[in-house]
RNA sequence: CGGGGUGUAGCGUAGCCCGGUUAUCGCGCCGCGUUUGGGACGCGGAGGUCGCAGGUUCGAAUCCUGCCACCCCGACCA
């Protein structure tokens, strides 16, 4: 049996079918779709909960709470929203289950509990937010609102992957209402470039900016901005999220404000949310043969500490000189786990380590003892290296930071190397169809161009990208003129 | 929802076409001993409604029907 994961041609089955499971992250649950998130998995989501949060809180947003449940009334009020998310809901029709008078010990559904009106378990939760943001805004004084949720949402899909695409996922969902145009739109674009960062400088995953094209824009949405990122096997990803939704929600829900004038008005809104998803682009972004590879930002556990021993009384020797050491780490607000197991051999926790992603190793054994050293590992390139006792820090200070950096930028590289620009069509397909990655290419606009290159070469539109310098030309499909390039790729 | 595939112990599987002892093997698990600087070894042991429900048959993991779940490909999607 192999004991290295293997290479396979989509990152997808590579990753869910070895890594996940090894990594012992998630598995599917009994329930259709979903999954369960095992502990080191969910201590995943808490870092990054965490540190999101932060950067909320830092934009002056609050956390709140919404209910999980929407009336179907409130549901249908904006349209397109409606429309765009109604063939994937799950929707509660009854409060209650009677014992089974034919089948006894099993239960059925109680037939006079019908609910008068049926419940959408949320999809996402605009149309309860903004029902109750319509009793908390009068006046331009009272906004802007900006809050956010943190909860789990429930879209049926028609086909799941785990982390990708589960019939239930979690998620933060801020929703914001204010007083003007720009700085509805400011915001959302705030909101994109937070996403940027955290995504790039906390999880090394590096991404493109940009603007969906019409057809993929959110259900409800004047304008959604994006953030998408090229996995290994050169599929992009869509990993976050920010929409300018204009007034459509503040007329769907009549929330009007008072302005300085006096005059009623239409609120604007955004709405932004990343997910449980961005696990997935973690873990397709940065993992190789050995397993997972976490940046030391993210780990759960930064440093792992693995004491060769022969007895007991050698384990105490080692930890009496590891004992300083760990609490200096954790004053320092390193997490650190030292594997004193003697269930497990060295080797077995060495593999058991690097399959989880753990940054940082450090072996000590009786030979170290003797001379003072100590063997520091690092993850991300698989390098080893004795050191003096002494210089710990100074070493675990500079992997923290240069594993940090070194995986970004090793993702960078590969990002940046596979964005080809076409210049016809022909070139286009065959990037697609033998390269993959992004192409970047010219295009006229229409929605029609960008269906007819979906249905001939399975590329979408990913983002026309915000940052990119604007070269005019012609579209490669029409050779009507375009004002910019816009990245295609074949998307999870 | 359409097309294809798979379901056998915690995991991965053989057996199925061509029905017939006590359902195969590996990993993992438990016990004892030796080991411990890269996934240990030896000996012994436990663990199964063969996805579920019917049917055919003296006899079904194996054949037939229905259902369910999962995987892959489409459509949809954070």
């Amino acid at each position: 049996m192999s004991k290295k994961l293997t290479k396979r041609e989509d990152d997808y089955s590579r990753w869910y079918n070895e890594l996940v499971v090894k990594a012992d992250l998630a598995e599917n649950s009994s329930v259709r779709g979903c999954m369960v998130i095992k502990p080191y998995g969910y201590a995943i989501w808490e870092k990054m909960q965490a540190q999101l949060d932060k950067m909320f809180k830092e934009t002056g947003h609050q956390n709140a709470y919404f209910p999980l449940f929407v009336p179907k009334s409130l549901f249908e009020a904006e349209e397109k929203n409606a429309e765009g998310f109604a063939k994937e809901c799950a929707v509660v029709t009854h409060y209650r289950l009677k014992n089974d008078e034919n089948n006894p010990g099993k239960l059925v559904v109680d037939e006079k509990a019908k609910l008068e009106e049926e419940l959408i378990v949320r999809p996402t939760s605009e149309a309860i937010i903004w029902n109750t943001y319509k009793n908390w805004i009068q006046s331009y004084r009272d906004l802007p609102i900006l809050i956010n949720q943190w909860a789990n949402v429930v879209r049926w899909e028609m086909r799941t992957r785990l982390f990708l695409r589960t019939a239930e996922f979690l998620w933060q969902e801020g929703h914001t209402a204010h007083s003007t145009k720009d700085e509805a739109m400011k915001e959302a674009e705030l909101m994109n470039n937070i996403y940027a960062d955290f995504a790039q400088n906390f999880m090394g995953i590096p991404v493109i900016k940009g603007l969906k094209s019409e057809s993929e824009r959110f259900a409800g949405a004047e304008d959604t901005f994006c953030i998408e990122a090229l996995m290994q096997d050169g599929k992009a990803l869509q990993a976050g999220t920010s929409h300018f939704l204009g007034q459509n929600f503040a007329k769907a829900f009549d929330v009007k404000f008072a302005n300085k004038d006096g005059k009623l008005d239409y609120v604007w809104a955004t709405s932004w949310g990343v997910s449980t998803r961005l696990m997935g682009a973690l873990i397709m972004t940065h993992s190789d043969d050995n397993g997972l590879v976490l940046p030391p930002k993210l780990a759960p556990i930064q440093v792992v500490i693995i004491p060769i021993y022969k007895s007991e009384d050698q384990l105490n020797q080692i930890s009496k000189k590891i004992d300083p050491i760990i609490d200096k780490l954790k004053s320092k607000n390193i997490s650190v786990l030292y594997d004193k197991r003697d269930t497990h051999k060295p080797g077995f926790k060495f593999n058991e380590h690097e399959i989880k992603g753990v940054p940082i190793r450090i072996v000590i054994g009786p030979k170290d003892l003797e001379n003072s050293t100590l063997e520091i590992f690092r993850r991300d390139n698989m390098k080893k290296e004795i050191i003096e006792l002494e210089n710990v820090f100074e070493k675990i200070d500079f992997l923290m930071e240069d594993i940090q950096s070194n995986i970004f930028n090793n993702a960078h590289k590969f990002t940046k190397e596979n964005i080809r620009t076409a210049n016809t069509y022909e070139e286009f397909k065959s990037i697609i169809k033998n390269k993959g990655g992004f192409v970047s290419a010219h295009w006229d606009g229409s929605s029609e161009t960008e269906e007819k290159i979906k249905k001939e070469t399975k590329a979408t539109i990913r983002c026309i990208p915000i940052d990119s310098k604007k070269e005019e030309g012609f579209c490669v499909v029409s050779n009507k003129p375009s004002p910019q390039r816009v990245l295609f790729a074949k998307a999870y």
